[in-house]
DNA sequence: ACCTGAACACCGTTCAAGT
DNA sequence: ACCTGAACACCGTTCAAGT
């Protein structure tokens, strides 16, 4: 925030501004691309001058992190399912992989920032919580928590790359067809060739990294 | 490549121009920083009209993309370390980090542009081949790669985070004394407004999903 | 307190023109 | 084949000025 209202502020009529400024944007994003929000466009879009953007909600960098959490926190009250807790944690997790990919601009926008795990802000809280029911507290609930959350950031970012263009997408693959994979299995090689079957692998995957770091369920028939 | 030489070209000085210009490129962003990188600077960094770079090269995306692979050439050349081949793919998974990490800015280049995977390009092929040698083979083979780089490159973005500005990272990380955490326990409040220790989280979770992809190792006792 | 227009210092890209 | 200068259509940001 630069200077103008915020949490903090004394309300007027300046919050509602903000608040139109950013679903404005958040709209432009899922519209057209991550790549649609600039200053100026969002501008004209709104019907107003550049600046009026910096005097409500700051500089770009701030109108990506604002942008990206109002995001997170209409995404954060998905409730979550599942009888055992570890079922939740896992829950959150596919939550978290779906939505990213529901809505792949915001993740984008998100990623291009560095922000990547801030559209994910309010399901983090909702996972450190299960974890707790789970037995996980304090520093290895924070670690537990980063390992999913990192795990599962990995798979998006790889799943995103679908979206590239094949040229681009042909550009930044592993060349089978190079010099050093000639001693590679003939299956290999051409399996390296084809996208990988994420959706199973990733679920496969989550299944390992929650399993080692949530202990073993002994009262698997507690929960009905 | 936009028009110029490249591997299928006659020769000439062409090609010598080409590297010198990714060369200094690589040494742009490594002494820099990934957004030293435009046309222009480096055009004015090689004492060349920019329009050079596009003769040579091509577009920025094309420029990204040959840097971040000629980085990826370089680094690929690391010889893998271990007794057994899943000590080898554990290995090759820490070369993937530990590089990444030593280069971040070339690591955010490739970022960027959704090319994360490109700067361990050969890497992923030395990882292919141990997977071959602890039985996993064709499809199994790639997705086990898959499943063990999306992971690592998850917890690359997570430990590049270290660098943003104490602002940006405040702004961007789980809020606490937010809303909806005051049900958690003190003790993991207090862990979420600290930072995880990364790398021993990576290699605990790097065994975790190299275990579950990589059949349990039946001559344990042949590593010493 | 809120909003504007004009200006500054950058970008990537194209294209006709030179040798 | 190789390189240039000039131009186009964008950016983010600042700042003095308006109401």
């Amino acid at each position: 925030m630069a200077s103008g209202n915020g949490a903090n502020g004394t309300g007027r009529r300046a919050g509602i501004e903000a608040d139109e400024i950013l679903d404005r944007a958040l709209a432009l994003v899922e519209a057209e691309g991550a790549e649609a929000l600039t200053m100026r466009r969002l501008a004209t879009e709104l019907g107003v001058a550049t600046t009026t953007i910096y005097w409500h909600i700051g500089n770009r960098d701030e109108l990506v992190t604002a942008v990206v959490r109002r995001h997170g926190e209409r995404v954060g009250r998905t409730p979550v399912a599942g009888d055992t807790a570890r079922e939740r944690v896992l829950d959150v997790a596919r939550l978290i992989w779906r939505t990213s990919l529901e809505h792949r601009e915001v993740t984008r926008l998100a990623a291009e920032h560095g922000a990547s795990t801030l559209h994910a802000r309010r399901l983090e809280l909702t996972m450190a919580r299960e974890l707790e029911a789970t037995g996980v507290i304090g520093a290895a609930a924070r670690d537990a928590m980063r390992a999913i959350t990192a795990c599962v950031g990995g798979f998006i970012v790889a799943a995103l790359r679908a979206d590239l263009t094949p040229e681009a997408l042909q550009r930044t693959t592993v060349l089978v067809d190079d010099d050093g994979a000639s001693d590679l299995d003939p299956a290999t090689r051409e399996a390296l060739t084809e996208p990988a079957e994420l959706p199973a692998v990733f679920e496969a995957t989550l299944r390992a990294v929650v399993d080692s770091v949530v202990p073993a369920d002994l009262s698997a028939n507690a929960y009905l």
